[in-house]
DNA sequence: AACCCTCTGTGGGCTACCGCACATTCATCG
DNA sequence: CGATGAATGTGCGGTAGCCCACAGAGGGTT
């Protein structure tokens, strides 16, 4: 810990793309938060208290059926947020929130989230945005399910990890792999020794490693290339500060 | 056409929550549309250029493969509304919406939303609310299509159908079935055939009557209930209108 | 009445994935 | 340094759903 450099908000692309009035207003009230491995963010059906912005770690939204099986519907990491049920106006969801990747998140209290949106200017607009593509992605998740085989989708899931790290190496072990995909274990081993086999990835032991991206690219269902090109939307959306400087109104896209 | 009663707005529970007020705004605005079988509101990638309440129709939220292949992800009825990309900030989506249901929906133009939404108020508020709802359906959607049988699912699709129904009968083939579930006809055959050998539906051509609703419910996964479930909550907040009387601030639910 | 087209039913072979059982490898820790 | 437990590899039988081909069965049309 002692020379590791600490996150800052900036690194969260949602944080980032806030215009500096809005930064000194919010920033004084995050919270740096280490997420270690398999934390639980939110509890399926507690109330939230927190928005989470990922800055270096990766949280899986997952929905836990009656029998304990489960199945991951998306990935958050520093291009997102984790809490849009606060905003929604719901208190929780049937769902809850895995830390898959550890690292650390700022977060903010609700109310200050509540605050900020009665100014009804960037923060509600950039949540809202953000939503669309959350929503595209858990779409991808339905039909990626229904349409294609594991193989397909262990790829999917690599991809969307690896694009929320700096890095080009994930821990995960198969085991938990499998829950987020909501299939065997056996399958995912049959997969990535596939992949391995490929020269695509190499692993051991809970740590793979990614060693041609562009292969792995070609071997994803096109599922992944749609949710990447919504939140790469989603980017070119935001960063343009002087676009977004009218915090009376709504900026809705194209009414 | 002669004698049939023309639908109301009020109809759409959404519609029906707005106070007077805000009802007395948006109403001159409102046109009727009739929404023939099959019709699609919302080409996938296309800009969108109403939102629509349904009345007594069905539209369902379908995504596109790029072989053909075609999944629904929600179901939207008079309970909810069709076009909520608008408000949350892109033009378009990849999914498209299909008349599942033929019957009539009002839909008001992306302008008067857009006026509706920079007042902040019940509009704002209320699509925000039908979107937490909206999420936790294509969420288990999802789930379902990774862990339930086809007859699992073919109850709880009918299930959703009937609910946003005021009566007992659906006029749809088992081969726009297999459409909407994204499996094969052959498949909806088998479990149809199941379901009516047990009492639970009739059927012929394209018309089925749903005669055991109660079993049908226990046959179905429980992704119906969930959903159902979430519905209901939304329709619990929504018709105290009394409640919902600031229109200058978001009331976001706890925070 | 004959025809046609849509909708529904059926069968056979095939594959992906499941559930289960067990073997093997590797890192860590006493 | 050997033991222990977690992680990974493998095999086998079962099954749900797929693809394909085709056979009835109604309903509507001319």
């Amino acid at each position: 810990m002692s020379a590791k450099p600490e996150p800052q908000p900036q690194q969260n692309h949602l944080l980032a793309a806030l215009s500096p009035e809005v930064q000194g207003r919010l920033f004084p009230y995050l919270e740096l938060v280490p997420l270690p491995l398999r934390a639980l963010l939110y509890e399926s059906k507690r109330p939230m208290r927190h928005v989470y912005f990922p800055t270096d770690s990766i949280v899986s939204l997952q929905y836990v059926m009656e029998n304990g099986a489960s199945t991951a519907i998306s990935v958050v990491g520093n291009e997102g947020l984790l809490g849009i049920t606060l905003f929604l106006g719901g208190e929780s969801t049937p769902s809850r929130s895995l830390v898959q990747s550890a690292g650390y998140a700022y977060r903010l209290p609700r109310l200050r989230v509540k605050e900020e949106f009665n100014r009804h200017g960037q923060l509600l607009m950039l949540m809202l945005r953000y939503t669309q593509a959350l929503i595209t992605q858990v779409s991808q998740t339905a039909v990626c399910n229904r349409h294609h085989s594991i193989d397909q989708q262990l790829c999917r899931w690599l991809l969307l990890s690896m694009d929320r790290l700096s890095h080009n190496h994930l821990t995960m072990t198969q085991e938990f792999i499998s829950h987020m995909l909501g299939v065997r274990r056996e399958g995912v081993t049959q997969a990535a020794l596939k992949l391995q086999r490929l020269g695509v990835i190499s692993y051991q032991r809970g740590l793979i490693k990614v060693l041609d991206r562009a292969k792995l690219e070609t071997l994803s269902c096109e599922c992944y290339a749609v949710v990447k090109k919504e939140t790469d939307l989603l980017l070119d959306y935001l960063p343009q500060r002087q676009v977004i400087t009218n915090t009376d109104a709504i900026p809705v896209a194209a009414l």
